[in-house]
DNA sequence: TTGTACGCGTTATCAA
DNA sequence: TTGATAACGCGTACAA
């Protein structure tokens, strides 16, 4: 009864069971066979001693740590929205099926280019929210530690190919916006994400490419990047359109594509107050991942589902690919679809008597 | 320039730089003063050969690996609601204050009582969503792990204190229940946790207290433990409310107690098909802690607010004092007090003119 | 500061 | 085939 001593180790089984630390080892890897009889005498004096393989040591040598790393960066508070939840999700499960686990690493934005100052306990890692020459990949490069990026990399000084998940944000938003145009939409304004992030230009690009398509004049306040200064996107909606719509002559958009859901929770708050209907005055789509949510709203939300939980899984899947050495051959990149869910907040214009 | 070469490890470094391990290992580790010049010299020397110290190196002898585990038990797939998202938050962010991280472990309900097959590599662990009985605590105990459970632990065969974390339950619905009782509700329906999880018996003793000390009948039916055959709460809602309230004469139930926020959406939704109006015919309150949804149901949501994100984060604080040893002296029990957040789903029925 | 034992398994290599 | 032996991985800590 060794109560409050330390964990019995290898050789306590071993010398117990009458075997050497070797057997014990491959008694519970598994990685040689070992008779029955053995087998047992083990198992019992590992009960026993209450003994279990210490996995910091079997890391050690065995080199791999079961766990990848995902690294989320935050502005001020951590704050988890709907899209990280299903990213993490995702993750968390794809992992799982492999017997591995999630190492959860947050880190403020101000802190992303600042070198940690030993390796992690991981085997890979996957980053989200990559901005423009972001330094975590250079390091993971130098570091020779597998990654995936969620999200398209956009390192100038980074000349190989860099792994990345993502959804088609300019085809996506394309198609969006395109809709809106067919249905009779001349002013639309959009909502974007902050410019620093890479994903806003791929989704400005969309946008301004299906004004284009339809031969209609694009103006550059059409597409608003998100100022830093918010860390509420719901105040940034609401604060936005309050600013854009509070007008003397009339509503000057028809329709608006805004970054999030709570983005657009905070956009129908601003409308309401201002007796703006939705969607007879303006129609509203948000890129957004919470189906309950847009469910629930009045009326309920056209979204486009970016089936951040399929980024997670996907984004897994690939770091494996490349953590088993494959990654030369393999495409480094996964594009997935994002998907539009119509509901009650969009209006066809062209059929309207206006 | 070794490149595809292993890592280079402290003794390449050792060698560069004209000095010792030892003296490395303290550059690195503050844990002894070092002269700049030296300190020069061996960062020179590390950058030059891309060295990093091994975490898991240094785990092994100091017994230390600066994480903290979570183990998330799931049904059927893996669904965080904004609960555990809240939660996780909480977490994340006591812990990081600590310089400590997250290793999310995600556990399939059937295989909660399977024990590890090594040691975990963390420091201490937070356990969600206890059972009567639960095999983990005891294992947990075995192991000499520090752990704090959140929800109250029901673990008959363990006769030392648990460490736990939990909401005044059998108040908070004390509460609540009293409130509706106040404003003229007899009729009130419950529906419950699954009666396998302990909150759900420390909710049921609120619920029934409140109808004794108002000397009110209390029928066994109106609290209504979730029955396991369900994995989607908002369905759990949707089909009871439509069972118990479809019905010839009148709503048998002036109002309702849900368990969480997505239960109430499905009630929300099956009172609505029933042509019930909330809060007239029938008032609702849930037991939530999702407080952007809440507000954008019709009507907004009179919730009670069970801070999972200060569940997190005092559990994060009890683990450390215990991690640190005081375990003997201190409170092995921390209550987090849930709030009531009144808003419109809920009507007084005795100023009514019924 | 330096040298060195140490922690705890794994994995050749060798022996039976 | 199975079992035993010894080297190894990578820092830390303590005596010299």
């Amino acid at each position: 009864m060794k109560e409050n001593k330390d964990m019995a180790n290898i050789n306590d089984v071993a010398k117990l069971a009458n075997v050497s630390k070797g057997t014990v080892s491959n008694v519970f890897s598994n990685k040689r066979p070992i008779s029955d009889e053995v087998k047992d005498r083990v198992f019992k004096a590992s009960k026993q001693l209450g003994y279990t393989p210490n996995h910091i040591a079997r890391s050690l040598v065995t080199k791999k740590t079961m766990t990848i790393g995902l690294k989320i960066p935050y502005s001020k508070n951590l704050t988890l929205s709907s899209f990280h939840t299903n990213l993490i999700t995702g993750v968390i499960s794809e992992a799982a099926k492999r017997n591995y686990r999630v190492l959860i690493d947050t880190i403020a934005q101000d802190d992303v280019g600042i070198p940690h100052l030993t390796t992690d306990p991981i085997d890979g890692v996957i980053i989200l929210d990559p901005k423009q020459n972001d330094e975590r990949i250079s390091f993971l490069q130098e570091l020779n530690t597998p990654f995936v990026v969620i999200g398209k990399p956009q390192n100038l000084n980074v000349n190989e190919a860099v792994p990345y998940v993502d959804n088609n944000n300019e085809e996506m938003v394309f198609e969006v916006t395109n809709s809106l145009l067919q249905k009779g939409h001349e002013h639309i304004l959009f909502l974007n994400a902050p410019e620093t992030m890479t994903v806003s230009h791929d989704r400005k690009a969309g946008f301004v490419g299906a004004f284009e398509r339809n031969n209609l004049p694009y103006r550059n306040e059409d597409n608003h990047f998100e100022p830093s200064i918010y860390d509420d996107p719901n105040k940034y909606g609401y604060e936005t359109v309050y600013e854009k719509f509070n007008q003397e002559n009339g509503t000057p958009y028809t329709a608006m594509i805004v970054d999030t859901d709570k983005v657009a929770l905070g956009a129908l708050r601003a409308l309401r107050e201002l007796n703006i209907n939705v969607p007879n005055d303006v129609s509203l789509i948000a890129l957004s991942d919470d189906l309950v949510l847009s469910h629930d709203t009045d009326p309920q939300l056209t979204t486009v589902d970016l089936a951040a939980s399929s980024l997670g899984a996907e984004s897994v899947k690939l770091l494996f690919r490349n953590m088993e050495g494959e990654s030369e051959r393999l495409n480094h990149r996964v594009i997935v679809p994002a998907k539009l869910n119509e509901r009650a907040s969009v209006v066809n214009r062209s059929n309207e008597k206006h």
